[in-house]
RNA sequence: AGGCACGUAGCUCAGGGGGAGAGCGCUACCCUGACACGGUAGAGGUCCUGGGUUCAAAUCCCAGCGUGCCUACCA
């Protein structure tokens, strides 16, 4: 490497893609698993295989590599373990797409073919955003990256599975589960977001049988009164004192239901009857459950009307509601429509509103696994920072209801549950089994649908690692050191991981938590593929380098904050990187080789000398503090400072006093402060700029092999 | 319906019981042998409003207003 003048200005470009390939072919990322040293360890969060780097990634990975790099110069063996999820629906929906556009769909194909094509799109993109991460610069170790849907990983996930199931804690039943019409499968509650919207609440009459008046029930989606099997009113209501064991008519499809009591209907809203319709409304459905009502289902998956529906079959069901209420109205039925605002769930990935239907699906029993990862937050073995995110966690995992396992789609681990033919029976095993186990029948078929995309998640800290198999990886570096997220994982992916990790490992999945803020839009949105409100972080790093980039990320980075990037703040800390390259350049335009070695003989240390040499000190005191507390931010500003305001506008601007000198002595001196200094800027920036450090460093007299392998300054180096 | 944040310079945002800050922008002067992606010197803020605690509050507490987000089975 050439050690000599730099240009005038520092070009990002080729430095940067000539490091990274130094780093990687000189196996820089890897750990050492035999090693002695102290075990560091993150989990990357998988990106999905058809994701593509946004501004979360560029965040989220820069903190990562900020540590993982520090943790590294501090002599930790340090893994930071790659790979990708495999994302079941939000894959299938690309892929579906891509036939669209050839005018097939995935049935047209047949399930295997699809799933082949998913596997061949993975070979042609799946690679894209590991790229894209090396421009970032993170310091993966890529000779480990994991799959979710690889053959490891798919034997960790048929592991717990079957565990879970022999436990009691996996089981398969008729519930209310969240339905996408459009993805045509089930969804977990949290699948679901929920949207303010104006609406309306009609208020229906419906007349007793015997004649003698009606009820009056009030409600937003008037076409599941095809589905209706009761009315309910609360016995505390005064108002209903008569209506027992009476019973009303369904209007439209003239069938007699009962009028039941029930405390749960509030005597406050409406006319404080209440419409059950127990096969499309989870409430309904435990009412119905209780009384021993019918569960009448007139939707279908595809959001259409069925035979149930009597003369609305076949219309979907925003053109049932409008015919209901036309038919009402002409039965003089509809009694008032009031104007309302309520919330309205709607599919995660696609936007389509749910529909709450009966269906059998499998379901992880998780009380018992969200105790114990309380338990773990609350014992302080799991440290969550910013620790305002802890009551969030506790309210979540409390309240939790069984996880929604199932999927009906075909992207992701099919479930390993058969069901006989002959008799019926159901066995969940690693293996297919050849004949039933109950009746010897050989005709078995197994479950079509496939697992939720976070249930392969939930084992990512252990299954990257090796297990079930008992790894030297898997006891050097489980449980990992810190886990970086975003708080909108939280739940989907952090509380799940909690509990898997528990209860499969007997210990938890990772020391810290690490809670960032998200990076918004303009108008404060999430920014979101599916939303199109996406700045592309290349582009920033084409225009302005990583180094800068990163600066920012790491500067914007305070606690629980969001972060809204400006490009002005990014271009400022351009020019820092700058102002490093060019106080580098004037310290190289002093020195030679000769500097390289001890302090001169009867050094003269000035002023300038000792205080910046102090500030180094203390400076490096801060900084590791910041880093260790994760303060980013903090850190990232210390290292401005310093660097700008006391190293270059002060001490350089002093030394040129004693590096102009003709006193021989006083020049020497000076010029062994300013390499050291020097050297500690550019190993204290290290973290947050690799690149422009890694250049600098190697052009400085005296140094030898990677900046990533040389130590981070400590505070009595000084 | 609950919960959590936030409201600081023209803009975007840090900070946080006693000195009001950064980036960009703005004014004036400097191409001084590292850097004009630079230097020096400046202008600019009742730190949302009203109470309270304190020797002292932008900073802590309460209320209000405004904004954003998260969770939620009231039709």
């Amino acid at each position: 490497m050439n050690k000599g003048t730099l240009a005038k200005g520092y070009e990002p470009g080729d430095v940067e893609e000539r490091w990274y390939s130094f780093w990687e072919e000189n196996g820089l990322f890897e750990p050492d698993p035999a090693s002695d040293r102290d075990p560091f360890c993150i989990v990357i969060p998988p990106p999905n295989v058809t994701g593509f780097l946004h501004m979360g990634h560029a965040l989220n990975n820069t903190l990562q590599d900020i540590l993982c790099r520090y943790k590294r110069m501090c002599g930790y063996n340090v893994l930071w373990q790659p790979g990708m999820d495999h994302a079941g629906i939000a894959t299938q929906n690309v892929v579906e797409k891509d036939l669209a556009s050839r005018g097939l769909t995935r049935h047209e194909i047949g399930r295997e073919r699809f799933v082949e094509l998913v596997w061949e799109w993975r070979e042609k993109y799946g690679g894209v955003i590991m790229n894209q991460l090396k421009r970032l610069g993170s310091c993966c170790d890529w000779s480990r990256a994991r799959f979710t849907m690889d053959e490891g990983l798919s034997k960790a996930v048929l592991e717990v599975f079957v565990q879970l199931y022999e436990e009691g804690l996996i089981y398969r039943g008729d519930y209310i589960i969240n339905w996408c019409p459009r993805c045509h499968t089930a969804l977990a509650d949290l699948e679901v977001e929920h949207e303010e919207r104006d609406s309306f609440l009609y208020h229906i009459r419906y007349p007793f049988e015997d004649g003698r008046g009606g009820l009056v029930v009030a409600t937003t989606r008037p076409e599941t009164m095809l589905g209706d099997t009761a009315v309910a009113v609360n016995p505390e209501d005064e108002r209903y004192r008569d209506v027992s064991g009476r019973r009303v008519i369904l209007p439209l499809l003239d069938k007699p239901i009962p009028v039941i009591f029930d405390r749960y209907v509030d005597m406050e809203f409406g006319t404080g009857a209440l419409k059950i319709t127990p096969a499309h409304d989870p409430n309904d459905f435990e009412i119905g459950a209780t009384h021993g009502l019918d569960l009448v289902k007139v939707i279908d998956d595809d959001g259409r009307m069925n035979e149930l529906a009597g003369s609305y079959k076949g219309m979907d069901r925003f053109q049932c509601r409008e015919k209901v209420l036309a038919d009402l109205e002409a039965a003089g039925l509809l009694e008032k429509v009031e104007p309302y605002r309520n919330s309205v769930g709607h599919c995660y990935r696609c936007a389509t509103m749910i529909e709450p239907l009966l269906s059998k699906q499998w379901f992880v029993r998780v009380k018992p696994l969200a105790e114990k990862a309380v338990e773990a937050v609350r014992e302080g073995r799991t440290r969550i920072v910013p620790s305002q995110w802890e009551g969030v966690y506790y309210e979540w995992m409390t309240n939790i209801r069984d996880w929604c396992v199932s999927r009906q789609i075909w992207w992701g681990h099919r479930i390993p549950a058969w069901y006989c033919d002959d008799c019926g029976r159901v066995m969940v095993a690693k293996e297919a089994p050849l004949t039933c186990a109950e009746c010897g029948g050989s005709g078995l078929r197994q479950d079509t649908d496939v697992l939720d995309t976070w249930f392969s998640s939930a084992l990512w800290p252990f299954s990257t690692l090796g297990w079930p198999d008992h790894t030297d990886y898997l006891r050097t570096f489980y449980p990992t050191s810190v886990l970086i997220t975003g708080f909108d994982i939280l739940f989907f992916w952090v509380a799940r991981m909690m509990m898997m990790g528990i209860h499969f490992m007997g210990d938890v999945p990772f020391r810290d938590v690490y809670i960032h803020a998200l990076v918004r839009d303009a108008g404060g949105r999430k920014m979101s593929k599916s939303k199109g409100n996406v700045i592309d972080p290349l582009d920033i790093i084409d225009r302005y380098g990583t180094d800068a980039f990163r600066f920012t990320l790491a500067a914007l980075a305070a606690q629980g904050r969001d972060v809204k990037l400006s490009e002005e703040r990014i271009a400022g800390y351009r020019n820092f990187v700058n102002k490093i390259w060019n106080s580098a350049r004037l310290t190289l335009m002093n020195l030679d080789e000769q500097d390289a070695g001890e302090a001169p003989e009867n050094a003269v240390f000035t002023l300038a000398d000792r205080w910046i040499l102090t500030r180094l000190h203390n400076v490096t005191r801060e900084i590791q503090a910041s880093i260790e507390e994760y303060r980013f931010n903090d850190a990232a500003s210390l290292c401005y400072h310093f660097t700008w305001h006391e190293f270059c506008d002060w001490y350089l601007e002093m030394a040129k006093q004693g590096l102009y000198s003709e006193d021989e002595t006083l020049k020497r001196s000076t010029r062994f402060v300013l390499r050291k200094a020097m050297l500690s800027v550019l190993r204290l920036i290290h973290p947050f700029m690799p690149f422009v450090t890694e250049e600098l460093w190697h052009r400085m007299p005296g140094t030898s092999g990677s900046i990533m392998a040389a130590p981070f300054p400590q505070p009595g180096d000084y």
